[in-house]
DNA sequence: ACCCATATTGAATGATTATTCAATACAAAA
DNA sequence: TTTTGTATTGAATAATCATTCAATATGGGT
């Protein structure tokens, strides 16, 4: 009689990152530190909710701290894909890569309520764990100056000038920022319809004349 | 001998908000959770801090949970405060009152790191904690009403209308939850100067004639 | 000087939890 | 079938911590 019967090996997924526990235990990571935070999240759990022993969750990971930073990257790669997605595209104007930057930043696959409440739960310990820092500094500058560069193509199409590129980007990423923060708070009245229409309604503001910042 | 002295009680504070001891221990909680987060934040850290027993900490505070939620509320009330203070200073008209509201969000009173720290740590458990959420939205709504009030008479005194008041204040509070954040991430790009410039900018471009927006 | 109420201590307790590891199950090879 | 290497288990371990509480200190009242 086999009760709890041993998961059967794939040898085609070798690599850790590919293996199917790999993601089982990741995805229960973010739905466990979404439901109860980082500091009740344990092994016990995440292990239950991806259906595999305890002690092999461990075994996988080799520390907690490893499984919690594996599930931060998750995240950060997963947002980094999707930007560069829209930063490699073609076929987008300026206009057109602002638009689509917005809609990513909420939409359901990156900006889920449990993805953000992750995400806040390592924002709030990178002052002091630099290994969370390390995952997500060097990103954040990319995207920063990235956006700088867009809105300086964007500028130079039209007549503003009043607002610095610089200005514009750090306003943008803030207020995603914030909006993420608050849609923990209360997702009903930060819905992504709202953030978006806010953010649109910024952009519509600065340049006036364009009709896709609706 | 008497290698640890116990305290000198003093009378006059027999309110327990009140005594020297119950604010040595918040203000070494907050310490506490900046320097080490709230998972890592021990009644035993605190109290040491605190330069009181261990047992006293617990026994003052009922439990642990109590100690942390007494610290948000501390930092609520102070929040809270100030701002009041602001909105029942009859000199001031609208443009000076949200600048005065700008310059509170971003002071080293309100907006130190350590601070801000605890304010992440609690909004990132917001979700699962309901206990948080309850010193927290109330007044949350009643900032976001407020400001907005005050908005709709500035867009009164000028000849804004593309905005909203809505608008306009949902993107200040925002932006302000965003900056806080990123001040946490690197506190010498997002310096306070920094901050407050930004916005500025943002309610300058929006109310161009108006002086007082540097 | 003594008593009493209150303040404070610090060591003991018990619960929780990350981590380890010997035992077991399995799949493929021989 | 038997062997072998890998995957996975689950129970034991050891460390950490919140909480409790009996013991002690203090200062004012009598």
């Amino acid at each position: 009689m086999n009760i709890n019967p041993k998961k059967i090996s794939n040898p085609q997924l070798k690599e850790q990152e590919f293996s199917i526990n790999h993601q089982k235990l990741i995805d229960a990571t973010i739905e466990t530190i979404a439901k109860k935070g980082l500091a009740d999240t344990t092994i016990a759990q995440v292990a239950k909710k991806a259906m595999v022993s305890q002690g092999y969750a461990n075994f996988r990971f080799k520390s907690k701290e490893n499984l919690l930073l594996s599930s931060l990257k998750f995240l950060s790669d997963e947002y980094k894909n999707s930007w560069q997605r829209i930063f490699e595209d073609n076929n987008l104007d300026p206009v057109g890569r602002v638009v689509k930057i917005i809609e990513n930043d909420f939409s359901s696959k990156i900006a889920s309520r449990n993805k953000i409440a992750v995400w806040v739960s390592f924002y709030s310990e990178v002052k002091f764990r630099p290994s969370y820092l390390t995952i997500c500094q060097k990103q954040d500058e990319i995207y920063s100056s990235q956006m700088e560069k867009l809105i300086k193509e964007l500028n130079f199409l039209t007549d503003q000038t009043f607002l610095t590129p610089r200005e514009i980007s750090e306003t943008y990423l803030s207020m995603v920022d914030g909006l993420w923060q608050r849609i923990l708070f209360d997702p009903k009245m930060y819905s992504h319809v709202f953030c978006k229409g806010l953010i649109k309604k910024y952009f519509k503001n600065i340049y006036t004349d364009e009709k896709r910042f609706v």
